[in-house]
DNA sequence: AAGGTTTCAGTCAGAAGGACTAGAAGTTGT
DNA sequence: ACAACTTCTAGTCCTTCTGACTGAAACCTT
């Protein structure tokens, strides 16, 4: 937007020579997506190939130009479905733009970040060619083990550090597991994402305890082969509206 | 950033006809800064006026063009800077992106909004022309009585959803007071953005408790003009990093 | 039937926090 | 000088929250 700094009034030691307004520079403006989910207790999330210079062969985070004619978080919800087939319209969250002038060796880009939960890891990649496509650790990106084209890694470690915040303070949580879930799937959440362990009676207490956190179906699942008592399926309350019921202690493991 | 959506391996049902990457969509990109600070009480803002058209002699929040050759952390402390002779790298916190198509009538505009939390009231009007600053409060401007250009109502609001949060999870709370400051002054910061009362006793407990959070000084302010016993002087501690030591109940009057 | 595994239910103690009372240390007014 | 008032500080009481733990219930495999 235009302000001050392009109106008559310039603050004072401010040369207009050094900078004309009517001549702004130009951006391309690109959205990002990290798209998390849980696979085998752990939290992955989806890279692509990139098939042309710069960066050629490298994995990064899909995204794409924004339109002209498009919000940023329509061009997000498009990327979404154009990468996953996914299309998951509240689960997209923005955290941060990212424009630092050598992010891009071609030209001036100016990214703007979202983060998407998903479950149904399988369909994802399927949806693609599988090796342009392929689901990894979140640990495995965060130690460095996997090289990131442009500034991505930088974009993955905020994304990681905002679900982590998004668990505690919103609903994020149940977006992670089916329609229907046990507590044992959710908490998993929780852990996975904390990197923590969490006791798994007092997760309970304080997810059933008399609020509309989660509601009972009624039905139970299979045990798994190693046996158990059979779980109870619960599905997501109306609470989560207003900050989750679970809060993680003083010092975690993550971060 | 540029990745999958304008590689050769496109998803399927994508006719790149519809979108020729190469010839990649320029918008202007800007950086606007909502800057709060604490005035008899309660929570204020900076708001400059509009000297040119669109939105000419309304109301808007500082901001200008981000250049090419600089990151968008820098543009914004360089908008703070000429705005407010203030420079205060630390308590710039990115918040948002905002690029609707419609946001701007003449060009396509995404801009970045950044928090920027100082004291020191008197100095920062003062240091623009007197009619093309003010400082007013937050409140009013929320109530709608104030016309904003743009969308800035918009960016405002989400302005101050994340500074409700910020004083909860980090030490945003101590940039609104000065390096010494009592208790009360501090109390009154959380009161007045949370739009809650907290019980003073309660909230002394709550932050002299063994830790680092307040450092007392050993010296006393001189009690105000309705008398009352003087209050100690305390410096900010370094517990600050990782959580506030304050944290608000269920329901509050605010948001 | 026995042993293993997972879920569910309850107890106990300490921490955290809200409401409240009382005292301490200044002010102003008579 | 004294009373009345204001604000800050210190402490108690009680409820709620939460971490750690025990044990029972329900299902598996062998």
């Amino acid at each position: 937007m235009v302000t001050r700094s392009q109106q008559s009034g310039l603050p004072e030691g401010y040369d207009p020579n050094d900078y004309d307004p009517s001549q702004f520079p130009a951006f391309a403006v690109t959205v990002d997506i990290v798209i998390l989910t849980m696979s085998e207790g752990a939290l992955n999330m989806l890279l692509v190939r990139r098939g042309e210079a710069p960066f050629k062969g490298m994995w990064a985070i899909p995204g794409g130009f924004k339109r002209p004619n498009e919000t940023l978080h329509e061009a997000a919800r498009r990327e979404l479905v154009e990468e996953t087939g996914v299309d998951v319209p509240t689960l997209l969250t923005q955290f941060g733009a990212f424009g630092d002038p050598e992010r891009d060796p071609r030209m001036n880009v100016v990214t703007v970040a979202y983060l998407a939960v998903l479950r149904e890891v399988g369909a994802i990649v399927a949806g693609t060619d599988a090796a342009d496509a392929v689901l990894v650790p979140v640990s495995d990106v965060l130690r460095g083990k996997v090289d990131l084209a442009f500034d991505h890694l930088k974009i993955v470690r905020d994304a990681v550090d905002r679900v982590r915040v998004e668990l505690e303070v919103t609903g994020i949580a149940t977006a992670f597991v089916g329609p229907t879930f046990t507590l044992a799937e959710l908490r998993a959440v929780y852990e996975a994402t904390w990197g923590v362990e969490l006791d798994a009676a007092n997760f309970r207490r304080s997810v059933v305890a008399e609020d509309g956190w989660v509601i009972p179906t009624g039905r139970r699942t299979q045990p798994g082969p190693s046996g158990g008592r059979p779980a109870e399926l619960y599905r997501a309350g109306r609470a989560w509206k207003s900050g989750g019921p679970i809060h993680r202690g003083k010092s975690s493991e993550g971060k």
